[in-house]
DNA sequence: CACTCTCCATACGCCACAGTATGGAAAAGG
DNA sequence: CCTTTTCCATACTGTGGCGTATGGAGAGTG
């Protein structure tokens, strides 16, 4: 696996220390554009889109509005190139995803492990999915599940169902995952970790992939 | 069926028109609390949570804050109120459907074919599973989606499953649900009228419900 | 050393919305 | 008909965020 919750997103320079009372004070003295992104896509994993917002933004960073307005013409802008950074790294987790393991069985299988790692990925995807009314997000969220689904579909077909028997149970399949994610916000589903999650995880691999 | 979309929020009495130049003005001169509730539900259901706020919800119906504040003690209030309305015509409709139907499988069926049905109530559900990180959304949410389960858990018991595989399977099927929720909110789903709706649909029932 | 360019702090104006205060019109009750 | 109660309009304060303007410190460069 390439990436896991730690290094998903690399931990990013942290600022110069000035009056801030944080033990996190390190690297360079000055933020570029991407420290910005990488924590925005932070708040967005723990407080949604809605909460990224310049001020509040600037404050957790320890830093002013100033430095943002510098960096980036609008909280819009921060946004977009957030998500397309985004965007990249789950698109590069898929193809690592499909380089890595042989069988159609094994890669779907993968696919449902693969929510316990990778926190910080879901996380922001549960996150937009939860703003799939913002007009930035939705195209974002449109590719991504297109690009996730094809995957699953392929995967189907080589286990020898007709296009459009993989077409409805990759889109079957998707929306447990997706549904899962939506329990997981609920906090209704057990934890990743227990041997009950266990225990639905195998229920839901052998009732929706066939035997190989 | 009890309710449809038309009769699901009953159209509510509408103010006065003073100078507000809508075609709507009819019944009561003066607004109950109730229809401050079936309003913020309908904006609930159109732009989500978020867009429930005092003055433009003031505005929509032709009238100012004045009234509201009249109603409600504060925001917080008309969404405690809304919710639990909410939540309460949920409950009947779900009890309703229980009894309208005899066999499990049938009544399986029911709660997918119903998602094209009702459609304000699964718009708000869809919008307050968007929200599902607001502190007073969750518990609604929670509440709903554990009777939900338990109402399918109970299906799939009555068709031979034993308790820890008909939650499983309860949990898995509601899923499906949820996800595809997600992804009509992305219109990534077909057409709800549409036959490749009817095909996803039966491919569904095929793979989720034992044939009784 | 002076000068420029990079990055950030500070202060400002603007707007949207929450909630309050108060008065007034219209219906209800006597 | 007069009074009380119900319901709403208007005007106000306060808060929080967006975006701008401007100046200043520090590093890099001649």
């Amino acid at each position: 696996m390439a990436y896991d919750a730690e290094t998903e997103l690399r931990s990013g320079r942290k600022k110069p220390t000035q009056n801030v009372p944080q033990a996190i004070s390190n690297k360079r003295s000055t933020l570029s554009a991407a420290d910005w992104e990488q924590e925005a896509l932070r708040v967005i994993a723990e407080q949604g889109i809605a909460a990224v917002a310049v001020e509040p933004l600037a404050r957790r960073m320890g830093i002013t509005k100033g430095s943002f307005y510098w960096h980036f013409s609008s909280r819009e802008s921060l946004l977009e190139q957030a998500l397309i950074s985004w965007e990249e790294h789950d698109a590069r987790n898929l193809s690592a995803s499909l380089g890595e393991l042989s069988g159609p069985r094994d890669r779907l299988i993968s696919f449902f492990r693969r929510v316990s790692r990778e926190g910080l990925t879901h996380e922001v995807y549960s996150a937009l999915c939860a703003a799939a009314d913002h007009p930035q997000v939705l195209p974002v969220l449109d590719r991504v599940a297109a690009r996730r689904m094809k995957h699953i579909a392929q995967a189907f077909t080589e286990l020898g169902m007709d296009e459009v028997e993989a077409d409805h149970h990759a889109r079957l399949t998707y929306s447990v995952y997706l549904g899962f994610l939506q329990l997981q916000r609920q906090r209704q589903v057990p934890a990743l970790s227990s041997q009950n999650f266990e225990a639905y995880l195998d229920h839901v691999i052998a009732t929706l992939i066939p035997k190989g």
